[in-house]
Formats: C-alpha cells, sequence, structure tokens
DNA sequence: ATTGACGTTTACGTAAACGTCAATATACTG
DNA sequence: CAGTATATTGACGTTTACGTAAACGTCAAT
C-alpha cells in the first residue's frame, strides 16, 4: 500500500470527482499536506476521506460528518471538558444510529411485503397464462 | 383514531412544517382530498407522510422516496412489466439498505472506541487530580 | 363588523453539496 | 522545446429541499 496519494488517485479509488475532495477540504473535512501548491495527501487522510463517504451514504450532513471525525481525535488529546464534551456527542451519533438501524429493520419488512405481494401477483398472470 | 386530518395537524404531530408537507405533495409524495380548495389527509396519506419522514432519516432524496412508495402501489395492480419492474427496485432497495446496515455497525463500533478512549483519558485525568 | 385562526397560491430566497468552466502553473515526455 | 497530462485557484451555475413572506379566502366567535 502507497504511502501518499495525490487528489486523483483518490477520486478514481472512491469514484468521486477531485472537486468534491477539494470542496471537503474546504469544509474542514480533509486536511492534506502540500508539495509547493499540490495536495499530498497521507494514509489517515485516506480514512479520513473513507469516514467521510461512508458518513454520506448513512445521508448526515457534512457539517455533521467533521463533528465525528473531529470525536476521533478529541479521544487522544484535550481537556477534560473537550473530552466529556466528546462522551456527549457519542451518545447522540449513537441515539441517532439506533434510529436509523430501527428504520432500516422496518423498511427491509416492508420490502419483504412488496415483494411477496408482487411474487404472488406475477405467478397468479404466469398461471392464468398456461390456463388460457 | 380519526378518519381525516388537516395539514396543520399532520404537521403538528410529526414536527414539520406546512410548508414541508406541501412540498410533499408537489414532489407527488402525498395526494389528499379536497374540500374546496382545502386538503384533507386521510390514515393512508398519513401513513404515506410517516413513510417520507422514515425514508428521510435514512438520507433518502425525495425522488427516491416517491418510487419507493410507488412500490408499494405497484405491489397490487399493474402488468407482469411492471411488476418485474418493482420486483428489480426492491432488490436494489434491499442491497442499498445492506449497505446503509454495515455503515451503521461500522459506525457503532467507532463510537465504542472513540468512547473507551475519552473515558480512560478522563478517569486518568481525575486520578491525577485525585494523586495530586 | 372585525378579529383571529386556519387555509390557499405564487414567488422569491437560501443553504448544502457539489458541477462546470476558465485561467494558470508545473511536470514529464517524445 | 512544444505538447500532453495533471495540478491549482477562483467564480459562477445547478439541484434539492424547503423557508419566508405576500396577498388573499373562510369561518367561528366576540
Amino acid at each position: 500500500m502507497q504511502e501518499t496519494f495525490t487528489i486523483s488517485e483518490l477520486g478514481k479509488e472512491f469514484g468521486i470527482t477531485t472537486r468534491a475532495i477539494r470542496f471537503y477540504e474546504d469544509k474542514q473535512l480533509l486536511n492534506p499536506d502540500r508539495e509547493g501548491k499540490k495536495r499530498v495527501f497521507n494514509r489517515s487522510d485516506r480514512i479520513r476521506l473513507k469516514l467521510v463517504l461512508r458518513g454520506k451514504r448513512l445521508g448526515w450532513p457534512l457539517e455533521e460528518i467533521r463533528t465525528v471525525l473531529d470525536m476521533y481525535d478529541a479521544g487522544h488529546q484535550g481537556e477534560l471538558q473537550q473530552l466529556e464534551y466528546t462522551c456527549r456527542k457519542v451518545e447522540e451519533s449513537r441515539t441517532q444510529l439506533e434510529q436509523q438501524k430501527r428504520d432500516i429493520e422496518a423498511s427491509m419488512q416492508d420490502l419483504d411485503t412488496i415483494e411477496k405481494r408482487c411474487l404472488a401477483r406475477i405467478s397468479s398472470i404466469k398461471g392464468d397464462e398456461n390456463v388460457a
């Protein structure tokens, strides 16, 4: 595995545009090094980008993704105040994830119902075809 | 439980504005009856609205929510073509939900890690306080 | 008769999350 | 050394999902 990555390498790997990556940096989600003017992403930057995309798949706004990313760092250094704040944020995120999980379960069940109805109707149509 | 609902009743119940509800109607997510010009929502409209909000919590765009809502109806009536199309759409949604579920599990684990680190640091700080 | 609570449509405003140029620099490549 | 590829920073455009008035109708209660 490489040590560093260019912006277009990461774009290709994750199927996003370089514009998007620069936008994430602008929004403080990423903070790559520079060689001259060029961005140089290390492995940790790449992981952060992965986390951004995971957050996106869960429908989180970038602002919220940023606070989660910040929690990763905040766990290491910081004062008591900060650490306790982070703990509360962790709880909030957990609550939200649990809600999303329930929503997924419910949606899955609904999909099952829909599919069963569809398959039943399909086989009834095909059955009629055979009868006719 | 009431038979019908006004727009503001539903807004209050679900904590959204009437503007949002009208917007959902405009985007074909809802189709309430009218008494004169006034919208009259029945129980099924209310359930559709619930489904809309569930979709929103999962981060789906309204357009996608609409196709899911359409699947609920498409299961009942329609021709073979339509039914098979719906089945494929069901599969797509299932795949996406499974991805989201994986993302939630991963996020949960990350939150655990973060919290443990935080609690460890907190107790170490408080411990130092006692020692000092 | 008017006030207040609710409803309507029309229309412009806005924040988020990029897309899409344009102009420019830098690097390697034949 | 010209050409091609890749990078940069603006800056304006676009889509989604509403917010926010404005201007008006309706109906019950004071």
